[in-house]
DNA sequence: GTTCTAGAAC
DNA sequence: GTTCTAGAAC
């Protein structure tokens, strides 16, 4: 950051800066001072305030900070506020100190507030605070949770309009680094441009399980359908990759290394999102095959600019190595000219194999600008995709084709046990062709950029159609059978002409809101109620665990201690123990519940655990027909909840008559009777197939949806009619749960 | 997960 | 007035 230039140099006059963190307790922000204070390189002096320590290294008053704030200022000393400051009230009497105050008008030196915000995720702070021990900060162990998404709650952004002249919001380490070094190199007489940085969009203020326990806003999703992008942010390396998004900020800047710094944003929220499809593309051609970079990035804009026009709820991700690159700057600022949505399309600096781990960018389908023999040789791009994803992709390439001609691109779908795809989400890679004008490489047109850019954007067009497809086809996969829930249409019909009835969709329904990005984690080092034998252990594991309330616990405890619980349990073995439902909502209806530790629903189920899930599914089965023997006209269902209420993953095993006083509210229907139901038999083919269990992310959806008897799919207006009608509804179970072994009676076969 | 209950729906 | 839902509390 040059910051030369400023208004404060003009006049010859010094700007002291008085600069406002806002961050909850963890966030970073007495770090943040320090780090600016220690790398200093002018002599600017910096003073930080802090609320922790300003008696005598002890707690004390805002009007103490207050007191030594002024002081500092008046001092010529540039001041750090370190104190949450999160709402307007707790800022309003530090904004008193710059502007029209005595210090500004009087002096030989103007004040400017500044605003920081750390505005990381609140599991982040969280950990953070939990971890801290008899330090300056009063806050910390266990209480720590609880107190800091109390005060999220609390939490109002900043806003110029409350005098700032100049906010950086930063949502991640990355951030937080570059606002430390532009601050850092700020001479005396520097001034930094005026406005908003880095501004998020959508504001979520709290740490979304923990308000989902305590109830206080909507319950959102934790989906993670294909390619798992849930991750710690907290293990993002710093510096490593950069975010920008055209459009924001100034336009002048004449080095795009500070600008892509400054406008870095809302990665936390947006950038790691899972539930968007997300491409990321390199530049295609103009590397080693040396395409012009104007030419090339006009075309990459116009072919941007026409798909994102054309095709909702995707997201591309233009990624270059370094900002240094032309093309990179001129992607950006065209980008920026042609008004393209940022949010809908980012232009990052970074590692394209690295995106999740080193950026915090769910990217579910990268490009690779591949050779025509789709090999791993040469170098680049192509050579770095396939290094990282390993021997997986050329195996999966070479199924899909053998070579590729310019102007055309091939989706080669990556197994799941390439790296890529465990470490970075990854479940495609693009490999995309485009034209050559090197000489030195196969295919050269020899300078005719009438062909060439006719290639070039054919390249692309075949690359973002080939995404598109993609979408279109997990939008398949991931209703198939369960489509009928979703519409509440009949099975048949929906399975009669998927294509018609994913078109049905209503673009609320299409495009998802992508809330919920794992903001539902702790750093659980205590508290680990009744399982005190295995916390001993698990103590220092420091794992993220989804904060399950009290009344969550009671399966897991059966199943850690089932010996006290004997009275409940029906059959007990190494690997399960199998009880009654507590609240039966059917004739028939019993828990095959896990013992495994760490196993509290099907999302967490992966490969290691097929032989436990099989086994489940088998205990459910002998009971069913144990049922079955004394009640023939039952008919069973075994499955488990998609997100379940209670901890520790339960196969429910349950007739379907639903004939029972505790089937009360549309909740408890629609989580039996629509896809929020996973069929035992399904999640074990799932799991067998891609390593895990298909969830969706908007199931609330599905548990508020109408209501509709299970067999001939009438809608009710209520749970009483609906019970009363199912009473005596004498319709068949749809024929797709009976063809799919997903039920189970004593006059038909069951294929499982 | 359930219970309780205010207030919406009928 | 009664039934039912949905949100808060646990």
């Amino acid at each position: 950051m040059d910051g030369k230039g400023g208004d404060g140099e003009k006049e010859g006059k010094r700007t002291v800066l008085l600069l406002i963190l806002v961050g909850a307790p963890g966030s970073g922000k007495s770090t943040f001072c320090d780090q600016v204070m220690k790398a200093t390189t002018s002599n600017r002096t910096w003073i930080r305030i802090c609320q922790d320590t300003i008696a005598n290294g002890k707690s004390g008053t805002k009007i103490q900070c207050l007191k030594r704030a002024s002081d500092a200022l008046k001092g010529g000393n540039s001041v750090f506020i370190d104190r949450c400051n999160l709402d307007i009230d707790q800022r309003s009497e530090f904004m008193k100190l710059g502007g029209s105050s005595p210090y500004a008008s009087t002096s030989d030196f103007s004040v400017d507030i500044h605003g920081v915000v750390l505005d990381l995720p609140a599991r982040i702070c969280i950990s953070r605070s939990v971890k801290r021990s008899t330090d300056e900060h009063s806050l910390h162990g266990g209480k720590a949770a609880a107190v800091v998404n109390k005060m999220l709650q609390k939490k109002e952004l900043p806003k110029l309009t409350e005098g700032f002249s100049r906010i950086t919001f930063c949502q991640n380490e990355n951030d937080v680094g570059d606002a430390v070094n532009t601050y850092a190199n700020l001479g005396p007489f520097d001034s930094l441009p005026s406005g908003c940085f880095g501004k998020k969009v959508a504001d979520s203020k709290v740490q979304l399980g923990i308000m989902r326990f305590m109830k206080k806003i909507d319950p959102s999703t934790t989906a993670i359908p294909d390619g798992n992008c849930s991750k710690d942010v907290s293990g993002t390396k710093p510096g490593t990759t950069e975010i920008c998004q055209p459009g924001e900020g100034p336009t002048n800047g004449s080095n795009p290394s500070k600008e892509s710094k400054q406008y870095g944003r809302d990665t936390s929220h947006h950038l790691s999102s899972k539930n968007i499809h997300t491409l990321a593309f390199p530049s295609i051609s103009t590397s080693d095959f040396q395409f012009d970079i104007n030419m090339a990035s006009d075309i990459i804009i116009e072919s941007v600019g026409a798909f994102l026009n054309k095709t909702e709820n995707v997201r591309l991700v233009f990624v270059d190595l370094t900002h240094r690159s032309n093309i990179f700057s001129l992607v950006r600022s065209k980008a920026m000219k042609a008004n393209i949505d940022p949010q809908k399309f980012l232009t990052v600096v970074g590692d394209i194999t690295k995106l999740s781990t080193e950026g915090n960018i769910c990217c579910n389908v990268i490009a690779n600008a591949a050779n025509w023999r789709l090999k791993p040789s040469g170098g680049g791009v192509n050579a770095a995709i396939f290094k990282a994803a390993g021997e997986a992709l050329e195996i999966a390439t070479r199924k899909c084709a053998g070579t590729l001609s310019p102007g055309n691109s091939i989706a080669v779908p990556l197994p799941s046990t390439s790296p890529l795809y465990q470490r970075e989400g990854v479940t495609h890679v693009i490999h995309v062709l485009g034209p050559n004008m090197n000489p030195q490489r196969p295919s050269c047109l020899k300078n005719d950029y009438n062909k060439g850019c006719k290639i070039l954007h054919d390249s692309y067009s075949s690359l973002f159609e080939n995404f598109a497809n993609l979408d279109r086809n997990r939008k398949y996969i991931n209703r198939e059978g369960d489509l009928v829930d979703i519409l509440n249409i009949p099975n048949k019909v929906a399975n009669a002409d998927l294509k018609t009835k994913r078109d049905a969709l209503t673009e609320p329904e299409r495009i998802k809101k992508c809330k919920g990005d794992s903001e539902q984690f702790v750093t659980r080092k205590y508290d680990l109620g009744d399982n005190s034998l295995r916390s001993e252990s698990s103590v220092e594991l420091n794992v993220k665990e989804k904060v399950w309330g009290s009344w969550a616990q009671a399966l897991h405890k059966i199943a850690m201690n089932p010996e006290k619980h004997q009275a409940l349990i029906l059959e007990e073995t190494d690997d399960y123990v199998v009880l009654n439902d507590l609240y039966p909502k059917a004739k028939k209806h019993v828990l095959i519940l896990a013992k495994l530790y760490g196993l509290d629903r099907i999302s967490d189920v992966r490969k290691e655990h097929l032989p436990l899930v099989k086994k489940m599914h088998s205990a459910g089965l002998r009971f069913l027909e144990k049922f079955l023997k004394e009640e023939s006209t039952l008919i069973f269902r075994m499955g488990y909840h998609m997100i379940p209420s209670m901890r520790q993953l339960h196969l429910h095993v349950i007739s379907q008559d639903f004939d029972s006083p505790n089937l009360k509210n549309k909740k408890h229907w629609n989580s039996f009777n629509t896809a929020f139901f996973r069929d035992s038999a399904d999640v074990i083919e799932e799991i067998d197939n891609t390593g895990r269990a298909v969830t969706i992310n908007d199931h609330d959806k599905l548990l508020s949806t109408e209501l509709r008897c299970h067999k001939c799919r009438s809608a009710h207006p209520n749970v009483p009619k609906l019970k009363s009608h199912i009473n005596r509804c004498s319709s068949s179970l749809p024929e797709s749960l009976l063809q799919n072994g997903r039920l189970f009676s004593s006059t038909f076969p069951n294929a499982q």
